[in-house]
DNA sequence: AATGAATGAGTATTCATTCAT
DNA sequence: AATGAATGAATACTCATTCAT
């Protein structure tokens, strides 16, 4: 294992192919079910193969963990840049951003869960500060400070309101992920009209 | 099982402690940690005293879920009658009940968790609408169709309306028991505002 | 349990449940599945009740396994002294009391089960020679012995013979019990076509 | 599984360890007595050991079953080929096969109880049609059409005229497994004279 | 680079049985 | 006469992991 540098070792196509699995185990059948074993049937090779590549189950899990964010930030600053490229004002800026967080998390189920839902205690370790689910908050953040200051929301603590904002924006997407129920109308008019209630009530 | 007399083994002193320890066991590592072997380690009895009292595991977990339930409800009506008694007007209804989603939530996190958050598959035999979830719905909806009699809130889909609202407030009670970080302002200001600007944006 | 009189323990209508509920879980399950418990819940009674009657398990089924012998014996009696009214000869005895074997075999599974077939060894101690199936084994000698001195069967040792004619009606009742497969003719055919077969390769 | 080669699987030392201490329980303490577990002890390795070779409990008993199977109908091959070459008329035949028949099971009484007696519903998968045994049975037929032919025995439905002496021969044998008690005569006297005493009723 | 071998600890559940009442 | 309480030992099976090769 030594002798091969880093560098290959996570380029790998194996290292792909176990975090693949790993993954589609996790959206199939939920944390519990992600074993070692399992991700070793799926990809054909033995359970020992994995640890040549990740230390332990929880460096694995916690790879997921990592692209999750990275995933989940690209999504969010696309949006930025497509809503900053059209010359939106600061409040159509937020609801673009909101938009796509939950469309993130509606088209992600496995990610969100590893990211927002399961308590992976296990992947603690990955301090709250580091996770990319803060860089995600830092841009929430900018968003209403630029919305502040042109005036079109209520002044207030920022991060009160970021946090308020990310409430919202995560209960729409968890019980969309976990409770359907039937409704006589779309989740995507929900989704808009949940968006667009609460930043009316931000509105001065 | 039939034998035995079921009054007498419901209010058992060990029935109580298998389901105490199974929340608590809930609560501090989760679902995937409530194994009976833990459970009866935890209230010193052998596992198979367990048995003399549930049929299986998931016997248990649906204990603690009716439990749940029927807590959960009871603090909302409690809460919706002192809100009447005070005569209280359809918008301070909806706050205070909404207000006692939060404060439920963020008291009981076991029975939170395994109501909203955990998905129980295994204990769906409990069918969605005779859980008390819906429940609470129904009383969401009911304060959402006086508000709009009242006029003091939009017209529209009384059912999206109340969606939109339980995911604001699910959203506000599962970030609050799952990633706590460093505010200036409280917790009770955040829910206090998050509830306050979700209601004004559907204020006429 | 000792001031109560022998007799009246024998004869109590729990005991009888007891081991009618063996039987049928015996013959609708296997031996495996006869446990305690399921007795128990079988006749809804606790399972201590059934240490009232029987000291262990193995004493239930023993009280089957005489049960058995009891019937087994009586069947084969009851149609001797049918033979012997309808005046039958020797060889004829010999047919309808063989046919009265594999009757009872094919009739009374469970106990033919637990009579020849389940290797009872915890039931062991009931010594071979106590046993009723060697009461119908001198029964098969006698009607040997009778039908060598009327001189329709071949002379030879006795005790071979029996021997012989009882793996021919075991073989039968036995595979008849556990592998039936597509036939033509009946089993009724097949029945008699091997006694029949037998009992000439016998005669002189 | 997948990964593993399965050359070097089936020919490892171990496995031959796990199915000789199951062959050996099931032999000394019939089927409900294999367990995992057990086995394990007996060869001296943990219980996990044995998943590594067989799927589960059922796969090591299917092995034993297949196993059984071969050597039982290559007994039975054998003897005929034998048969053959000594020139043995069609009788003879019949009669040096279900001598080889008995011979097998009491010299191999782990294998017999497998496929004759043990009752292994939950190895059934193996097909009744696909299992050895129905292929000892075609020979029996065949056999038996055969001395038909020549006219040695009674024309009749050979389906029935097998499945009697199948009867025959498993009663012979079973017995002789199960039930030894004393005679005056040898066991080999005894098979000699029940399969000549069969054959001869066979006779025209 | 990959894996076969091996395991200790764990999973839910069932069993026969004892004992005090 | 009947049983509730309790258990130690067993069941099949899965898990993450280590180690030598």
């Amino acid at each position: 294992m030594k002798h091969i540098k880093r560098r290959e070792r996570e380029s790998s196509e194996i290292r792909r192919k176990i975090i693949e699995a790993a993954r589609s185990l996790f959206l199939n059948q939920g944390y519990a079910e992600v074993s070692m074993r399992k991700i070793a049937d799926q990809i054909e090779y033995s359970p020992t193969t994995i640890y040549h590549y990740f230390a332990n189950k929880e460096a694995v899990v916690r790879e997921l963990l990592l692209e999750g964010n990275t995933l989940f930030l690209q999504a969010l600053q696309q949006r930025e840049q497509e809503g900053r490229a059209a010359g939106l004002n600061a409040l159509d800026m937020l609801k673009t951003v909101s938009d796509a967080y939950v469309r993130f998390g509606t088209a992600n189920p496995e990610y969100y869960n590893i990211l927002f839902i399961s308590n992976l205690e296990s992947v603690s370790l990955v301090s709250l500060f580091d996770s990319g689910r803060f860089k995600g908050f830092e841009l929430l953040e900018a968003g209403l400070k630029a919305a502040m200051e042109e005036g079109c929301i209520i002044q207030g603590d920022v991060r009160l309101i970021a946090r308020s904002v990310w409430s919202m924006l995560h209960g729409l997407t968890s019980l969309l992920l976990n409770f359907e129920f039937p409704m006589a109308k779309s989740n995507d008019e929900l989704i808009a009209f949940t968006i667009d209630t609460f930043l009316r009530g931000l509105s001065r």
